[in-house]
DNA sequence: AGCGGCTCCATAGGTAGACTATATAATAGT
DNA sequence: ACTATTATATAGTCTACCTATGGAGCCGCT
């Protein structure tokens, strides 16, 4: 038997699912931001934290999200980010990338 | 200058461009492929050799495809591919994962 | 005749990006 | 106390596509 495959994010799309969650619900820690996507995602999605906390760091070298320690509501230490200008460009930019891109591989495997 | 980035595949779904190329239009060499997948996706989606022929080879082993040398319409030697039952049902696999998949993302990336 | 361009296959090596595994630590509930 | 949950972080691995390269045959052009 094979396997059964746990839910994964596509390569090249965790940088948008990030900015979007972002963009929806305003500044959020990255734990927060695992549990958005995963439910909004109706369980298909799941963000690891192996791949999700350093995804943040190479975000805030680029400049697309800002961080801040704050507590959390559950009364711990956290880190908020938040989106840059440059960060909203960014996704508004990823996700045109992703639709032209979708839309290619639909031609390819639509029925016809 | 950010350098242009050429059309990429995206990971993941390289075996279900070929699979659904041989479906589409029975058997058929690694370059007709290449071709036909940049064509029918209007010059979005390039396959690279380098990624082709190694996918090809992968998919042999895994029963997916069969191949036979033949001549080209070309007057050239080509390896001619064709899909296997198995392969079929891979194919439907794939797609029907992929659709998955992409749900969960448009719901993730959609405006609300 | 020679040359470049296109067709066709193939492999080695590099790289990007997500995953597994692990570590740390504080809080809440039993 | 003990356990589960919340929360961050890093090292190392692995998959999969890409770049670069090589070879070979056919065709058209000059």
């Amino acid at each position: 038997m094979e396997p059964l495959k746990r839910p994964e994010i596509p390569p090249g799309t965790l940088y948008m699912l990030i900015l979007k969650s972002l963009a929806r619900l305003g500044p959020m820690h990255g734990y927060g931001i695992a549990q958005h996507v995963h439910q909004i995602s109706d369980d298909v999605l799941q963000v690891e934290e192996g791949s999700l906390y350093p995804a943040l760091q190479r975000m805030l070298i680029k400049g697309w999200v800002l961080a801040e320690w704050k507590q959390s509501e559950n009364n711990r230490r956290a880190r908020y980010y938040s989106l840059t200008p440059q960060g909203r460009k960014q996704l508004a930019h990823e996700i045109r990338e992703f639709e032209r891109v979708m839309a290619a591989i639909v031609r390819v495997i639509q029925p016809a």
